[in-house]
DNA sequence: CAATATATATCGTAATACGATATAATAATT
DNA sequence: AATTATTATATCGTATTACGATATATATTG
């Protein structure tokens, strides 16, 4: 059996690997948002918006939950991003406090095109994901065991 | 069998749901470091130091490769490290351009308490996480198969 | 109808990673 | 060995952007 150091070392190794992964599908993630010309977080917006559950009004606030973000910091990027006709924001019909973010057919092309790549880098990644993910559930299962 | 566009806004639905389950980590990873009186990246950077594979020079190359950053970033936070006496910058004893950075007795402290919480989360996170990247593979195999 | 809560908006600020550039040390080439 | 190229770290000014503090408008509740 190892050392408790030993196995501390082993430890900060795994969760070090998972956020290189990590880091490393996120800027897979930027180039590609940049490359289609868009922002990270211009990308990401429209992925919540479009990719909204059924029936669920796409406001502001929804996308800044979303996020987690604070909502006037998606007011701001909401309207970088309606600059960039990728997407409009419209006043709700009902309660009109509310403004509700909807995708342009132009936000909804780009989109479509991230999309695509991203799941295929996500297929790419899954192994090493979760593989970092079992590393770790082990252990810390371990070493509570070892409390007792 | 299901309409091209209804697949088309499930699998953004499931991209949005995986984005969104990566944020709430990362929020919460951000939410202990600062807890801990540590900056996110400060962290990270602490991470990586204390978990470089056996026999790796933890030089400030090797972090900002790790951190996905460029190296005058890295030299900038490690810096700010060095600072608030998480780590030090120790000139290498051959390479004399290089700097090779390792982690404080108070750094390793701060750090044991965050990789326990963070290894915590992940053992919750893990299993949205999954199942996130199971429905996003298969959704692209089932495209992949009706374009042929 | 007053009081409170909610949703969005504005503005100034602070943090931080970056690009451009510089300096120093080592390696490669002749 | 001298020159050139490469690598590693460092400096500085800048731009982005999310935030806090605050404001405004609308809706809800007592």
């Amino acid at each position: 059996m190892k050392s408790p150091a030993t196995q501390d070392r082993k430890r900060l190794q795994t969760l070090s690997e998972f956020r290189y992964s990590l880091r490393q599908f996120l800027l897979f993630s930027e180039q590609r948002a940049d490359q289609a010309g868009l922002h990270p977080q211009q990308h990401q917006l429209l992925l919540h918006i479009a990719g909204a559950p059924d029936g669920v009004e796409t406001t502001v606030s929804y996308a800044a939950a979303r996020l987690g973000l604070r909502h006037h910091s998606v007011v701001e990027l909401s309207k970088r991003c309606e600059e960039a006709g990728l997407l409009i924001r419209v006043p709700h019909s009902e309660d009109r406090r509310r403004v509700v973010l909807e995708v342009t057919a132009m936000g909804e092309r780009v989109l479509r095109v991230l999309s695509n790549d991203h799941e295929r880098e996500l297929g790419e990644l899954l192994p090493r994901l979760i593989e970092s993910l079992r590393l770790i559930e082990n252990s810390r299962k371990q070493k509570i065991g070892q409390q007792r």
